[in-house]
DNA sequence: TTAAAATTGACAGCATGCTGATTATCAGTA
DNA sequence: TACTGATAATCAGCATGCTGTCAATTTTAA
């Protein structure tokens, strides 16, 4: 198996540059500047308000060390606040802005369309087989990376 | 669709992340330091020799930007050569050197391995399922990102 | 209670990928 | 021939992601 377009590795990674151009157009087109990691992290602290960063690292398999950068920048265009912890001075808490809620809702439709052109060389079953293989793959690998998929499991509620 | 799970570029981005480890680990197990990105170069010049790097960038759908350095690395590891094309001095044509010959001989089966592995949550059937899709997928929105596939029609073999 | 271990966050440094600009060269045409 | 446009490569700058290291803080154990 030496032909490199026959390599799933070689596949998947043509397919995340694709999903990443398709993401910036159709965000760009609803007048947004924002890249799909910052858009997993928005979307996972207006689910659990008050998460501090390892625990949004965990919940979306960022690295420690990108998940601080990601933050910044949100923070930077006023759609996260952060604050240090009363609980624990060295975890930094993270709950939405005003500005960040109307991003996420005006942001929702425009993803949703970039996730139908991705795959707009399926049919309805074939895209539905593919995120399901996708799923399971993925779930068997989950541990290889140094940032693993974690589970909420104690997602905070506080400042 | 609003979980975040559920979303096919949130699991592309999840799988591509892991390959790259297993990638890492696997051709980091039989004692080199090379990304997947620098396999697939060393891979498309042995196919290619001669080749300047704006065809070689086509050929793997890389950016124009990102192939310059790519080289670099690979010159500067001994496994490519690059010279500046007789028939066209603004070109820079790329050989294997017998060093790069020796190292992707020696690299071929990991990187056989990490695909393996990087599919190891799916049965044969799934898993050529999910290669077929993937292609099919692919292929249908090639041309959305800035550096799509291009076949090599032209691909050289002067120096 | 004090020492060791774990955790959170940050930093430097490297390697993709992208946008946009610039330089050198080549090809076609007026 | 001289001008125009296209092309190959490079560069600056930004955003992921990684490795590895460090400081501050908390937790656990001796």
């Amino acid at each position: 198996m030496h032909d490199l377009d026959q390599m799933p590795g070689h596949l998947i990674r043509r397919l995340q540059q694709i999903a990443v151009a398709v993401f910036h157009a159709e965000v760009e087109a609803v007048g947004f500047d924002m890249t799909p990691v910052q858009f997993a992290a928005l979307v996972r602290v207006s689910e659990n308000p008050g998460i501090d960063q390892i625990t949004l690292a965990g919940l979306i398999a960022y690295d420690r060390t990108t998940i601080a950068g990601v933050v910044d920048r949100l923070v930077q265009k006023g759609f996260l606040s952060r604050a240090v912890s009363e609980k624990d001075r060295r975890a930094k808490v993270l709950h939405m802005t005003d500005t960040g809620n109307e991003a996420l809702t005006r942001l929702r439709p425009a993803v949703d369309k970039a996730q139908d052109v991705m795959l707009s060389g399926l049919d309805r079953q074939e895209a539905e087989d593919f995120m399901r293989l996708l799923h399971k793959a993925t779930e068997a690998v989950n541990g290889l990376s140094r940032a693993p998929l974690r589970s909420a499991s104690k997602a905070a509620e506080k400042t």
